[in-house]
DNA sequence: TTATATTTGTGAACAGTTTCACAAAAGAAA
DNA sequence: TTTCTTTTGTGAAACTGTTCACAAATATAA
């Protein structure tokens, strides 16, 4: 039974969600069981990955059988930390802020928009989804107060790193960003970037070399 | 001169977008050339890596001095794809859908979105900065009359196969999905999957597991 | 021109990830 | 019970991606 003794690759993390959507799928067509050759079915994946991935947690497959849906589920949850609130604040409500403000998703799987930041006065104030908006000139002080665990960036690329860097003064050591720009950060914060440009890009190479 | 002879890795490709953006920030700077060394230290990468990559599409390099930036950056846009226009089809105009219509970095690296779809009665005929939106049920016929090359699908979970068998039997070969589920594609459609909640679990993960 | 310093390009070593293959465990059927 | 089938869990093998290390090429300085 290794409880997380080695290193978990960032594609088994990936994967971990993956079940776990899959799981919560499962749970409300009430399949109390699923073998890995099913799961990884389902997403493409081969059956031994899936064992293989879960392995690294501990064993609660029945062998002949596979393993049982609900319980699978609440350990990967514990696992993920996907179990709890986890408080968020987002910075900037422009195109993409107020997508992100609005999306239902978060909520649903434990992520609460607690604050919301932006530095232009006609919208500091304003309701949001029954969040009011803050000036950012605030955004240290209030991450700290409010407890926030987790911030996304959302602002335009030249302002990024100094909203980076307050909020790492504020101790927060998760970060999620929205901007066009590489975040400078120290080791023991948690960086990941979303940058829709360079997902298009990849489509774009794959198309432009179709034919090689 | 191995002109894209071996397959080159998702990561390379990721890399070759990290690369473009660099140079075209020296270009900005009147910078002529650039060491795999520099190049490498922007981006927390190692030199190694730098040369491996860009040795995959030729050796462009002099030895002793450096990359040359503008014969680099044309050169990585020839691989990518990027010093041509993409049209691009939207679909989904909801709170994701209408932030990514509004974005303006995808206009500057060539992604022209040229048609935009939904199903909303109050929505369809409606101007989204300058281009009206259409009702979903031409998607396909469009999709083949507009020459789009990438369809970006910003629909709920709910509908978002059914949005994608539309344009896959319209011939469109490149997918960027922002709905919450597994789209399932034939093998010679390249999907890619922008889901911000499997983004957040990461970090969650991340905060979850910190003193292992 | 010659010597010294840089820096590329790349095969080889290394590290990490995925797949294979099979013993062991449990279920299902006879 | 006994036999057969299914499916896990996991070392080992295969594969993929990264880093090392150094010859070769060029630039720069003397």
């Amino acid at each position: 039974m290794p409880a997380q003794l080695k290193k978990i690759s960032e594609s088994t993390i990936h994967r971990l969600s993956i079940y776990y959507r899959a799981l919560a799928a499962l749970e409300k067509e009430n399949r109390t069981t699923i073998s890995s050759k099913e799961l990884a079915k389902r997403d493409k994946l081969t059956p031994a990955q899936v064992r293989k991935d879960l392995s690294f947690f501990g064993s609660f497959g029945t062998r002949g059988l596979g393993y049982p849906v609900v319980e699978l589920r609440n350990r990967i949850a514990e696992i993920m930390g996907l179990n709890r609130l986890w408080n968020v604040a987002l910075v900037g409500v422009g195109n993409i802020g107020s997508a992100l403000a609005q999306y239902k998703e978060f909520a649903k799987q434990g992520f609460n928009i607690k604050l919301i930041f932006d530095n232009d006065l006609r919208k500091i104030g304003s309701n949001h989804k029954g969040i009011i908006v803050s000036d950012v000139r605030n955004l240290k002080s209030m991450v700290v107060s409010e407890n926030i665990d987790i911030v996304i960036i959302a602002v335009p690329a030249a302002s990024a790193q100094a909203v980076c860097d307050e909020v790492v003064a504020g101790g927060i050591k998760a970060i999620l960003n929205f901007a066009p720009i590489n975040l400078k950060v120290p080791d023991d914060v948690v960086l990941r970037n979303q940058n829709m440009c360079i997902e298009l890009e990849h489509l774009a190479f794959a198309l432009n070399n179709k034919n090689r």
